[in-house]
DNA sequence: TTGAAAGCGCTAACAT
DNA sequence: ATGTTAGCGCTTTCAA
């Protein structure tokens, strides 16, 4: 049999043992009353007299007090936690190093705090997507933020069909069962090739594979923006290049060997613009004079390069806050919607 | 900002009804057997029969149970998560921003992934780092890494002394209460400094701000590998620069007013050398053939700058590990050491 | 205004 | 090999 800890125990230099945590019952004996009424002080309820109430939070400031959290959470059913999951390519396992989700996070830990939630960050790989349901189902977080659509449509549509609270940042699909907060995607790339063909640039190159859904939808603002100015959209010109390791210097290796003449290049990211920036210029193409490069993202570092970089931006302060919201709400009621933030073109030098 | 026009968007739920979560009782009772039972199966208890055992594991899988963790946690008296918390400074809110903060984070999310522990994520402010000790008091973490030593060493002692689990990454001081993980700052110092002199140079500028642990440290292998060489250091070629904003532009700016020739420069970091070489580059120095450079922290940008940038590699992938490792067991056994480790110079063109 | 008692969902002695 | 029972630390009826 266990005896509880007391104070006539002898506590020997030696011993290892954990010093008891503090807990209600030890703050009730000291104030000299119930368990009850140190969690109706704690909580600031009306119920308990303004005196008490101030003793006790004074006591239990003085000794380092805190509420378990987790006990709480357990009797009131509740976990006040989201977990925000970044898929990571089982063999790469470079996702979370592109600046642009780094920066999301940053900004999603900024909204969660706002809200009074925890975050819990989890890398799970992108084959087993299905396994982020345990984050719910097991009660560790009320719901979940996943950054990185890529081309898990499907098992995203599993995800919402289990009820699981889940918002994800990307573009809206057609026949799709879970919510999605994201930028527009469209308008980005209109925005982005509109400035090309306004600096005088006709035969712009287009960086990107089209398989994931933001790219395929910058990839039908750049085809609506060449249609507008009445120029046709040249197959020859557009390269699937991928957002991993030196995806730019392949494309623009790839688009070199089609023997294809371009004066200006529209990048899906801004590694890949700058990537691609490094390779035109091995290759003694002179940017922007020959080459006008427009990136997407406006990460951190967009400003730094050289030349700085003319790209997309992406409201990043308020993408936290939107996909938060977007989730706290379906939470609450069951039912939220897909929301659309506007992207910006950012001007710098690499285009002009 | 609008919302998105489809008309399929919106995820609705007509049947409010709370669906109770599947609990444990549940299985039990369809399963014929007490909750020790189902709890001994699926935590893989030899104490219970294989057949019941895979009966139960089955039936569990099929109606998508999973154990509540923090019922769990409440009862076995852990929490098996850790926080990562990264200062940020009421004013900017930029440090999670820095490239190198947030490769950490994703190394982290690694290492506490194989060490079976979830990563609670949190921002706090800088000026009330004394709060950082709650998560642990709460209940909520049974640990906490602090990313960012910057000036704090006075309430990071105080925060060892509350007895709060703490590894900090960051440089080793006098009279420290807390452990430390971090890079070797001195030789990193020392390898980007001996390198310039062996390209030639002899005029080195040093940009960093020594009131911060590591670049103090890092300032030392730079005086030790001059030193080396025989040769003085010049104070005049030290400049105090700031990590934030356009701090390697203030710094360049400072530099010339002090109207003194140099032909290389030490930044000590990736982005201070960024901003630092775009403003040499205004000013119509060329690097490296003018002014050859090394940054420090080598992220991943630096390699796909113009010129690629000369760097001391931090190494990431240990140091999550390091990092959780020391935490661990010095939630363990209460005593741990601090941790060094190597630095690795890396050549790229900045500074051939 | 306060306290007693029940129980959140689970685990682990102690029985059988 | 399985069931009974007593909590983990908290909140909240219900009773006083």
């Amino acid at each position: 049999m266990k005896t509880s800890p007391d104070t006539a125990n002898t506590t020997q230099r030696a011993d290892k043992k954990e010093q008891r945590r503090l807990q209600m019952a030890d703050i009730a004996r000291l104030a000299g009353v119930s368990t009850s009424t140190v969690s109706r002080a704690l909580s600031g309820s009306k119920l308990v007299n303004d005196e008490t109430k101030t003793r006790i939070a004074e006591l239990a400031k003085s000794l380092n007090y805190s509420i378990n959290i987790g006990a709480q959470n357990l009797r009131l059913k509740q976990s006040r936690t989201i977990a925000v999951v970044i898929p990571s390519d089982s063999a790469t396992r470079q996702h979370l190093t592109d600046p642009f989700f780094l920066g999301m996070l940053g900004s999603l830990a900024d909204a969660l705090t706002e809200r009074g939630f925890d975050m819990l960050v989890s890398r799970v790989d992108a084959e087993q997507l299905d396994s982020v349901s345990q984050i719910y189902d097991t009660g560790r977080a009320s719901g979940i933020i996943l950054i990185g659509q890529w081309r898990h449509h499907d098992q995203l549509n599993e995800l919402a069909l289990r009820q699981v609270p889940l918002v994800v940042w990307g573009a809206q699909l057609p026949k799709q069962l879970y919510v999605t907060v994201g930028s527009d995607n469209i308008n980005g790339g209109k925005l982005a090739t509109r400035h090309l063909l306004d600096q005088g640039r006709r035969a712009i190159a287009f960086f990107g594979d089209i398989q994931l859904p933001e790219v395929s939808q910058r990839y039908q603002g750049y085809c609506a923006a060449l249609s507008e100015a009445g120029l046709p959209v040249r197959e020859e010109l557009v390269v699937a290049a991928s957002f991993v390791e030196d995806g730019g210097k392949q494309a623009v290796a790839e688009l070199c060997a089609r023997q294809v003449k371009f004066d200006a290049l529209f990048a899906c990211s801004d590694l890949l613009a700058m990537t691609a920036i490094n390779s035109l210029r091995e290759r003694d193409f002179s940017v922007p004079a020959d080459v006008a490069v427009v990136g997407y993202d406006d990460i951190e570092l967009a400003r730094y390069f050289h030349p700085p970089l003319t790209t997309i931006r992406q409201p990043m302060p308020v993408a936290g806050l939107a996909l938060v919201d977007a989730l706290l709400q379906q939470i609450d009621t069951h039912a939220s919607q897909a929301f659309l933030l506007d992207t910006e073109l950012i001007i710098r030098r690499s285009s002009q």
